[in-house]
DNA sequence: TCTAAAGCTGACCGATCGGTCAGGATTTTA
DNA sequence: TAAAATCCTGACCGATCGGTCAGCTTTAGA
């Protein structure tokens, strides 16, 4: 699985994007390129996250990231190439988690490490998740063939062990794909959703211990509702 | 609370949308403006609800109603105003919810009812879903102040009858907050990210059986998992 | 110090954006 | 049947869209 290095022959992969996301964020020693490609790489992210693809312009994105326009285009190319870039570094993110489940391990520990380690990434990379959000309501128009073949995959090796924890008696036999999906969804509920818990909780935003009594309350439903432990 | 009737004058309220979605489906004896209205406002809904409100183009919405872009600003006004109304419309769907509930009412009965009847609306209106998520998602700018005001009654009222149950030992001292959350999620999650789900569970689309079996599953787990019943 | 590469940007392109408007076609009402 | 109200739309407006490019400045390497 090597680099494939033309940029413009490819349409799109979700390899080796690990760089992307391991960037050094000391700016005192790196590039040019590394620091402006950084920046942009985050105003990006926040406008892609607001406003979908068709709703974020260039423009608006140059301004987040205080630099002309051209200078934008002049790094990333088109906006078509950025929005994709920022596709691929979350969906590595994510495809890395529960990557060394296995039948042996205790599914209350491993649903506790899955709950929390997702809630961590819905405080840590609000924007990501929201991305991934609006590129799904779309109708996941640049994922539709890569992403979903990486993803079974994904789902598959995950609800064979769980559906050999439920013949175990080791919880309750739900169907684990909806298991999943309840986790999935209660979980990025925090980072796409933050703006309506905020205001309706009356907070100013979402903290450390609101994150901490959440992922708590998420753990002890979802593990005592399925029979886990 | 009596209907403002100059439409330039307020900014925005949430009241009084009922005929909109009472709207006669016959088109057979409507008017001329009620069947262009609704037209209108079915492709606008799955415009806003795929792209937002930046990326929606009146063009679009108008070439999906089959109607020519200025019949379209004929009968909306401005795209604004034809947002906001769909909004409306979506936003008294749902507060209607629940409202009818008691402290003496079976806390497991009322889950089980609150989570069916979210899961039908995810079912039957997935485009409203998906409007409301990208309203969210853009930081909720035409929501902020009307919207947070109703929902954190409908909030209180409802998290004070969870309270009482908890301290009648009906169900665990669980955070009611975070439960409805959980619910709200897990049962948005079938519209929001449906695509996703299809796209994960080799499935050409989710029929009523994968909404049954969702809902079971739903109503199982949570139930079982915040002690009620 | 000279040269090549990299960084940078204002001006510009055709396309599309939301919205206006004059004026014709059609329907309702008196 | 005449007048009024409603319906309808092509042409057009200034603004903004994504993207290109010539030509400038700055940096890196020999």
């Amino acid at each position: 699985m090597n680099r494939v290095v033309s940029p413009g022959a490819r349409k799109f992969s979700l390899i080796d994007v690990r760089k992307e996301s391991v960037v050094n964020h000391d700016l005192s020693e790196a590039t040019v390129r590394e620091r402006n490609e950084l920046r942009i790489h985050d105003a990006a992210e926040n406008i892609f996250a607001r406003h979908g693809y068709r709703g974020a312009s260039i423009q608006a994105i140059a301004a987040a990231a205080g630099l002309p326009k051209s200078n934008v285009l002049y790094y990333v190319g088109s906006k078509r190439r950025l929005y994709i870039t920022l596709l691929e570094r979350t969906m590595w993110r994510w495809n890395e988690m529960l990557s060394d489940i296995s039948v042996d391990d205790d599914p209350a520990e491993v649903l506790e490490a899955f709950i929390r380690s997702k809630m961590r990434l819905s405080q840590t990379h609000p924007q990501s998740s929201r991305l991934f959000a609006n590129e799904i309501l779309q109708g996941a128009p640049f994922l539709k063939e890569s992403l979903f073949g990486d993803m079974q995959e994904w789902m598959e090796a995950r609800t064979q062990v769980f559906r050999q924890w439920a013949e175990r008696g080791l919880m309750d036999p739900v169907d684990p794909v909806w298991l999943i999906f309840l986790i999935w969804s209660a979980t990025q509920h925090y980072a796409d959703f933050e703006t309506q818990i905020v205001g309706i909780t009356h907070r100013e935003k979402l903290g450390d211990e609101d994150f901490r009594s959440a992922s708590d309350f998420l753990c002890q439903v979802i593990i005592k509702g399925c029979g886990a432990r």
